[in-house]
RNA sequence: UGGGGUAUGGCCAAGCGGUAAGGCAACGGUUUUUGGUACCGUUAUUCGGGGGUUCGAAUCCCUCUACCCCAUCCA
């Protein structure tokens, strides 16, 4: 973690306590009680409550329970639950929307008293085409010139229920034409004759989303409001209200990103719902449901889940996560922690000609590799059971396990081998006779004898018969669709697996490695002593049945695809004009003489510091560039410098007193305190070195210093050339002469 | 089509003008009584395309392209 980069959000924190804005750092997660959470909810809750953690502040667990038809209490225990399970503390109570109901109608009042909200009749179809297309402007209904007085007595009658729904509604008095379609007079209010399931029967009008958010969040005290990407549109609404309403600062700000997505699953409302109730899967705690409640079924740890969060990282773009990331997790925060044992999923009867009796084998619980005690007694005799696929009798090439003419180890056991294979009628391998070597018990091996294996068994008469479920990907295809894309062979049962006694009778942990299977977990819901059952969390890597399936992959070098470019509006004739002069007499290079001419403002700013110097090129080369980005952010009139300061500091750049590189950096102290540039470059000491024996042992030094990458240069990689440019200017703090600094460097690694 | 976003290897993702981090996946190898783990190594002359600025560009400018979001009285 701690030489991790830092994500964006957490960025944005550390700039915001740096500038002191806020006093300590408030975050929170702010579900919609009306559905189960996933793994993407999980996302949001590491955020959140991983941001309030990191820098020492609190994150409060809202229900925005906006809408009374949606929502219910079950949801509630579920949301709190996985917080809780995922191992964070909310910040005192459980906060409800609804318990700002009284706050949020005062200032739907202050608003309307202020003019800003007004009371609409319009029927939902007439304000839906009153609202305009994104292309579009919309135009304001006839009732939102209502008086103050009308309004405030509207919203009352409202809030009473002496309206229909759908009678009226409030809106935010902003703009019908604004190009952001949210910005439109949203809605902040609209009536509902529903029972909410804490607030009950007292409202019959209930506050939209933008007008409840961003006032909790401030109610709250919240400083940083994280949502995800489709509420991009939404937070200039957020800001709105706040700024509109005059609240006493400090307030909340909105910042959004990027919702999770894992192939070959669905994490949407809609679709994991309609999975349930079509019983595809068997509940919302179904193990291959990316639900929280499923991956816990499953056998997934919090711990995984919080570190596949992390890792995956937090960004603004649209992104599709591999689920052998997920995978990973669980795999990895499994293997040192749990136990291994033997069980046999497809039993292959061995009977032992020459061991007779039985005996107790101990057996550790853990690899040589895991540091963990324990270990537990296996039984065995001259029957057991192994695997089906652990033998061959015509072995491919490559194959380690049991053959006619190859031994194997029992794990924990004696080496065996086969001598004779009993069949059905069928041909049906049914059998093995095999002996064992009475030297070659594991821990005291004189047999010297090598195999390539060892495998899993279990004693025939002590083994216990257990249900093993097989969960595999839900969705045959990567971004699924619909219930067509569902992979039937997703759950597949087994009925009568063997384990070895001791998992059941001594029940050492609730997960374990079934040896060269995978992890597994015991079933919390419907596991029994009679019925004992396991779910496989995820399988073991298994490079053996990739080998065998997938002939090598073949390299998917796609051509680089053939961009077409699209069409350049036309030049005015004004434009025209300014592009033709430009290149003819001012003897601009096409693409700076186009993007000049093409902006009215940067070209007068341009001819403006012609005035003052005349050097057309150089002077059009810094303008395009360095003031073209100023103007991206700012009108003319809020630019620092003027025209005359850059023709100055161009003149600096020609008489050689400073570098390009200094020239940027002088441009940028320029645009944040509009100083003179000469100023600037005598009173930082700006002016370039460029004697060679200042310069000289500085390089030398540099190239003491990397030794190595000096050879690697010297052996072909010339990419380090820039790596010593930058260190020499570092040294000379951005003064050096880059061009002589370059010479200079050629010759010395070059000699 | 207006507005708001996003593009860095097979999948995530750092990077903010000076050597293209890291993880997953993949591929080799070493260790191994799990074809697991661990360890070592390989995998982007290039950052959506094209131009420009600069001694030097993934990073600055122009332009084009692709994808996502917005016209619920949902959140």
């Amino acid at each position: 973690m701690e030489n991790r980069s830092k994500d964006f959000l957490r960025r944005v924190v550390e700039e915001d306590l740096k500038a002191g804005k806020y006093q300590e750092i408030v975050t929170r997660f702010p579900p919609e009680p009306n559905g189960f959470p996933h793994i993407g909810h999980a996302k949001s809750i590491s955020i959140n409550f991983g941001i309030a953690k990191d820098y020492q502040g609190r994150c409060n667990l809202r229900m925005d329970d906006t809408n009374p038809t949606t929502e219910d209490t079950q949801y509630v225990e579920a949301l709190k639950d996985a917080v809780q399970w995922l191992g964070f503390k909310w910040d005192k109570e459980v906060r409800y929307t609804s318990d700002y109901f009284s706050k949020l109608y005062e200032y739907a009042i202050k608003l309307i008293k202020m003019g800003k909200a007004y009371v609409d009749s319009l029927p939902e179809e007439e304000m839906r085409e009153y609202r305009g297309t994104v292309t579009q402007a919309g135009k304001r209904s006839k009732y939102a010139n209502r008086s103050v007085k009308e309004n405030l007595e509207l919203l009352e009658g409202m809030k009473k229920g002496e309206f229909k729904e759908g009678e009226h509604v409030l809106r935010a008095k902003i703009d019908m034409a604004s190009p952001n379609m949210k910005m439109r007079d949203p809605l902040l209010y609209r009536i509902k004759h529903a029972h909410h399931f804490r607030a009950g029967d007292e409202w019959a009008i209930y506050p939209m989303y933008d007008f409840a958010h961003c006032l909790s969040d401030y109610i709250e005290g919240v400083t940083h409001s994280i949502c995800t990407l489709e509420f991009e549109n939404n937070r200039e609404i957020y800001d709105w209200v706040l700024e509109t309403l005059e609240l006493e600062p400090p307030r909340p700000y909105q910042h959004e990103f990027a919702r999770l997505n894992i192939n070959y699953t669905v994490m949407s409302k809609r679709k994991l719902l309609e999975l349930v109730e079509k019983e595809v899967v068997s509940g919302w705690d179904d193990p291959r449901l990316p639900t929280i409640a499923g991956l816990r079924r499953r056998g997934y740890t919090p711990e995984s889940i919080l570190n596949f969060c992390e890792q995956i990282g937090v960004a603004k773009a649209n992104s599709v996560v591999d689920v052998a990331q997920l995978e990973f997790s669980i795999r990895d925060d499994l293997n040192p922690k749990v136990p291994r044992v033997m069980c046999v999923l497809d039993p292959l009867k061995v009977t032992i000609t020459n061991y007779e009796g039985s005996e107790e084998l101990d057996a550790s619980y853990y690899p040589h590799d895991v540091p963990k005690e324990g270990s537990r007694k296996v039984p065995f005799s001259k029957e057991i059971y192994i695997e089906r696929d652990d033998f061959m009798e015509n072995p491919t090439k490559g194959y380690f396990r049991l053959t006619p003419e190859q031994p194997v180890r029992l794990k924990h056991a004696y080496i065996i081998s086969c001598k004779e294979i009993i069949k059905d009628e069928q041909g049906n391998v049914v059998e093995i006779k095999a002996e064992y070597y009475p030297n070659s018990k594991s821990g005291s091996d004189r047999s010297g004898i090598k195999v390539r294996s060892a495998i899993q068994w279990v004693e025939a008469n002590e083994a216990k018969e257990i249900e093993v479920r097989l969960y595999d990907r839900l969705y045959n295809k990567e971004i699924p669709e619909g219930i067509e894309d569902i992979n039937p062979n997703s759950l597949k049962v087994v009925k009568n697996a063997l384990i070895e006694p001791a998992v059941i009778t001594q029940k050492p942990d609730i997960r374990f490695q079934f040896e060269r299977h995978g992890y597994f977990f015991a079933d919390p819901v419907e596991y029994s002593d009679e019925k004992p059952i396991f779910n496989r969390i995820v399988s073991l890597k298994d490079s053996w049945a990739k080998k065998k399936k997938t002939d090598r992959t073949k390299p998917k070098t796609e051509p680089k695809k053939v961009q077409i470019d699209g069409e350049v509006t036309p030049m005015t004739q004004e434009e025209e004009a300014r592009f033709e002069k430009y290149t003819n007499e001012l003897k601009l290079n096409s693409e700076v003489a186009n993007t000049l001419a093409r902006d009215k403002q940067l070209s007068s700013f341009y001819e403006e510091a012609l005035t003052t110097y005349s050097n057309p090129v150089n002077i059009a080369n810094l303008v395009t560039n360095e003031v073209a980005r100023e103007l991206k952010s700012k009108t003319i009139g809020e630019l620092k410098f003027k025209p005359k300061n850059i023709a100055n500091l161009i003149k600096m750049v020609d008489d050689e007193t400073i570098s390009t590189k200094i020239a940027k950096q002088v441009f940028e102290e320029m645009s944040r305190s509009g100083q003179e540039p000469q100023k600037i470059v005598e009173s930082k000491g700006l002016v370039q070195i460029s004697d060679p024996a200042v310069l000289l042992p500085i390089i030398e030094e540099v190239m003491a210093k990397n030794p190595d990458n000096v050879e690697k240069f010297r052996a072909g990689n010339s990419k380090l050339f820039g790596f010593f440019v930058g260190q020499v200017l570092k040294a000379t703090k951005g003064k050096g002469n880059p061009k002589v600094v370059n010479e200079l460097i050629k010759e010395k690694l070059n000699s």
